[in-house]
RNA sequence: CGCGGGAUAGAGCAAUGGUAGCUCGUCGGGCUCAUAACCCGGAGGUUGUAGGUUCAAGUCCUGCUCCCGCCA
């Protein structure tokens, strides 16, 4: 299986994002880990093809488009269009927006549950049971907390007799748990994998409805007038029918096994980013639902990184306490301090905060200091401090050779872009020491130009290479440095 | 006993069971190519707490205290 996925496209994912409300720096951070491995691979490696979108079906959606006095569909166009056009402004470059409400990913969804329905993977059942508007899901009774409220809401949960149908996700359970601990599917970090393992083992990880009764805002569910499809079956097969709509590849009468060869240069996914609130969902349910329809084993999403969540000064942002970090300010502010890198400003910021899996904490003042002690102390000064030594000495050279070191590479495809970007600081730092001991004045006072103008052109090769390296990570910063290395006079991050 | 994360230098974090390190701050020194930058050095820790396992514990086990998140 190796062989054949080795120059196929790198295919990432960032979660299709729930349209109760806008974007905020968690979606941001989860988006851009996305864009940074999708603008590597095309950069270093055979290409990729970055998905992400919003869901919007469910009855949560439905009744804030009631308020609104719109339809359904009118409500989501417009919140939709809000995530797209931020998504733009801040420089992601996702390939294709999934909209679930997109009329071929219907079509999708309604032949892969008439598929699993044939294959008695999905089953009619009558029960009793509770179920939280807010989370879109049903909570069984050893989830709720005190007072029996939903764990994740706050909310009494509804109990509601619903026939449904369910997926029988007891027959695949033990599949995933071989999967996920021979590695065929990876879970980053490792303490994700333990906690998914552990909850295959609970025995209320089981058969679960996939369809509705009384949400009208959903996917009709083809065989059955009276139902809809769950939020989720319809949200994950985003990931696969995205290829399908931006391919217009038509699905009418094939196979599974003819869909998965009109999608090979694309499926399956290399890299799948989500929260850690949505891994039951793409850990488990996810496989288990693919397995059904037919999928084997070498064509299932390969590594799932979980990410961790932004905390501001030690607490949660809320508006009350005041510590709320809205990405569009930063991007602003930094856009008049510097020539116009907002969004990579932020980008290194939350990047090199947060490690990946780990929790992490963001305050005004740590990116203010970020942003000094590094972009401007040690990127910006170095590069002002060789280019302005190699003119004054009248040594200036364009860098013919990149040799990008190895450990950058090895970090990037660890998906460990702290680590990455810690090689280009180790860089910068290596060449601060390198200009004390060897005395560029000095040598050029005592007419040692031959040595001087070794050191020079290796530390413009070195920052060339930084450059490079520096791209996926920020792109326009790397597009100005450039101009620096070609010899052209900018300051690319002031003083505050 | 809902689930999960955490407690290590003034702050923020790191340490396959084997000499507790890094960044910022602080103190002292150096340098002038650069954006008041940059380089060198010092001070600063009984690793939350009580036990246990071990030749060896920040790391493994048990109890306790406190903090935090359940929104990607």
């Amino acid at each position: 299986m190796a062989s054949d996925q080795k120059n196929k496209t790198f295919f990432v994912t960032a979660p299709l994002y729930y349209l109760n409300g806008e974007p905020h720096l968690g979606h941001y951070y989860a988006t851009t880990i996305a864009d940074v491995m999708a603008r590597y691979h095309k950069q270093f490696e055979s290409g990729a093809f970055f998905l992400t979108g919003t869901d919007e079906h469910g009855q949560k959606v439905a009744e804030a488009a009631q308020k609104n006095n719109l339809s359904p569909q009118e409500h989501t166009d417009k919140l939709s269009s809000i995530w797209q056009d931020t998504w733009k402004s801040s420089g992601l470059s996702y390939d294709y927006f999934a909209r679930t409400t997109n009329p071929i990913h219907k079509s999708f969804c309604q032949f892969v549950i008439t598929k699993l329905l044939a294959s008695d993977d999905v089953y009619l059942h009558q029960y009793e049971a509770l179920y939280c508007v807010g989370a879109e899901a049903f909570v069984t009774q050893s989830e709720l907390r005190e007072g029996g409220l939903c764990p994740d809401h706050d909310e009494k949960p509804q109990i509601v007799l619903e026939n449904n149908y369910f997926f029988r996700l007891t027959k695949y359970k033990d599949k995933i748990r071989q999967l996920i601990e021979n590695g065929t599917i990876e879970i980053v970090p490792e303490s994700r994998k333990n906690e998914t393992l552990e909850l295959l083992k609970n025995p209320d990880v089981g058969d679960f409805s996939v369809t509705r009764e009384k949400v009208s805002w959903g996917i009709p569910v083809p065989f059955d007038p009276n139902q809809t499809l769950y939020v989720w079956i319809d949200a994950l097969f985003s990931y696969m029918s995205g290829i399908l709509v931006s391919q217009n590849i038509d699905i009418t009468d094939l196979s599974v096994e003819e869909i998965l060869d009109r999608i090979q240069d694309i499926w399956a996914p290399n890299l799948q980013i989500l929260g850690k609130d949505i891994m039951k969902f793409h850990t488990i349910f996810w496989p288990a639902f693919l397995l059904a329809l037919g999928v084997p084993e070498d064509k299932l999403p390969k590594t799932m990184l979980v990410t961790g969540f932004f905390l501001s000064g030690g607490r949660k942002m809320s508006k009350s306490i005041g510590n709320v970090i809205v990405p569009q300010d930063i991007i602003e502010e930094f856009n008049q301090i510097t020539n116009n890198l907002g969004n990579d400003v932020l980008r290194y910021v939350i990047l090199r905060e947060m490690r990946i899996g780990n929790d992490g904490d963001i305050t005004t003042e740590k990116i203010m200091g970020v942003y000094e002690s590094e972009l401007v102390n040690k990127f910006g000064n170095t590069f002002s401090r060789v280019v302005g030594m190699a003119k004054k000495y009248d040594m200036f050279a364009k860098s013919e050779t990149i040799n990008i070191p190895e450990e950058y590479h090895q970090a990037m495809k660890n998906y460990d872009i702290y680590e990455a970007i810690h090689t280009l600081l180790e860089k910068i730092s290596l060449i601060g020491q390198e200009i004390e001991t060897t005395k560029p004045w000095e040598l050029y006072k005592t007419g040692q130009i031959e040595v001087l103008g070794q050191n020079i052109s290796k530390w413009l090769q070195d920052l060339a290479w930084i450059t490079e390296a520096i791209k996926p990570i920020m792109p326009k910063t790397s597009e100005q440095m450039q101009k620096l290395l070609n010899g052209e006079s900018l300051h690319i991050f002031p003083r505050l």
